[in-house]
DNA sequence: CAGTAGGTAGAACGTTCGTTCTGCCCGAGA
DNA sequence: TCTCGGGCAGAACGAACGTTCTACCTACTG
């Protein structure tokens, strides 16, 4: 009952539409629609709308976290991790149809701590936020919870800026950020 | 017929009803009544919602204009005034009610560019760019638009981080991430 | 004194929202 | 063979949305 293709397609459309059009805009009638999908099948799948939010953004975070993976130990394995990882979101900000951060936009929308939709943002970036400090940790940096408190920084305003001013300049300034970021783990 | 204090009672309640819980979920009723005034009055100042939430922004705008100023010529000075800037944004963070950058939100739930409420952003974006631009010039920093963008960059992190995470945090490494930048305005 | 702009009060418009419901169809497992 | 869950079709719900309307009152101001 957990995965059948039209919950397979609601997701995916659901998805698409909430990340590039926001997600109080998007209505159940109009993901239903366009996953070719009855609103009884929906509300077979998913509880209410809420719900089919926190699939999405769930979705998302479980995507994220397979393609980055686990930073490795050995330390010149762990700054390389960290310039991957940087990588992978510079090229992000300069994709097609590129929205900014999915997290970022749903809190936006979102403003009570409390609600479910916020626990995944809050999940999604301790996760990432404690998987670079432990990769600077292993990198040897000297200060690896405050590092990776600048690179959050740097990557949440690459998100921004990619979004709202020019992607390549976001990247490039990411990039050049970072570089300066991971050089104090080679001095000291 | 530009200021009225119904127009005032209007958006001022909605300013705060807008950035507190969002562009879409505030409603028109909501505001007419929090502000005590009729549908009809408002309808005769705004012609519509999408209007008050330009007012709105626009009026954000106004005000941080207003509080920041024009970056002195001195170079010294000009280094005083970032640091001054950056300070207030850290503060900015910690305050009771904070809820991340208006224009950042505003943008999260407008995703075309060509909408008003866009045009709104991309002025106040553009203006605050080129204000720290100039001042990093002034203050004699080698390579003033990267820095811009980096300062930006540090900016929006900060803002992000302030709403989401933990704001002192936030404030700390803000500061302390734009101290290393204008370190490089002295060297070389 | 008349005209006008700003205000209040309240009903009403059509749409869209999220949600629920009644039926009917089909294919796979007991 | 039967049953039962997943899916389809379509109507319907109450609530909230943004917007428009009529009617009357008040305070300036030319």
């Amino acid at each position: 009952m957990r995965s059948t293709p039209a919950r397979e397609r609601l997701l995916r459309t659901a998805s698409a539409l909430f990340y590039a059009e926001g997600l109080r805009s998007v209505g159940v009638d109009r993901v239903v629609e366009e996953a070719s999908v009855t609103r009884a099948t929906f509300y077979r799948h998913f509880p209410g709308k809420e719900d089919l939010v926190v699939a999405y953004l769930e979705d998302v975070d479980r995507g994220v976290r397979a393609r980055v993976g686990e930073p490795p130990a050995a330390p010149g394995g762990a700054a390389a991790f960290l310039r991957r990882l940087t990588g992978a979101v510079g090229e992000q900000l300069c994709g097609p149809g590129f929205r900014g951060c999915p997290f970022i936009n749903a809190a936006a929308e979102h403003p009570d701590p409390a609600s479910p939709v916020r626990r995944v943002v809050r999940e999604h970036r301790r996760w990432l936020g404690s998987t670079v400090e432990r990769a600077l940790r292993a990198a040897g940096h000297p200060d690896p919870p405050g590092a990776a408190r600048r690179w959050t920084a740097l990557r949440d305003g690459a998100m921004v800026a990619g979004y709202l001013d020019d992607p390549a300049a976001a990247q490039a300034v990411l990039e050049a950020a970072v570089e300066d970021l991971l050089a104090g783990a080679l001095s000291r």
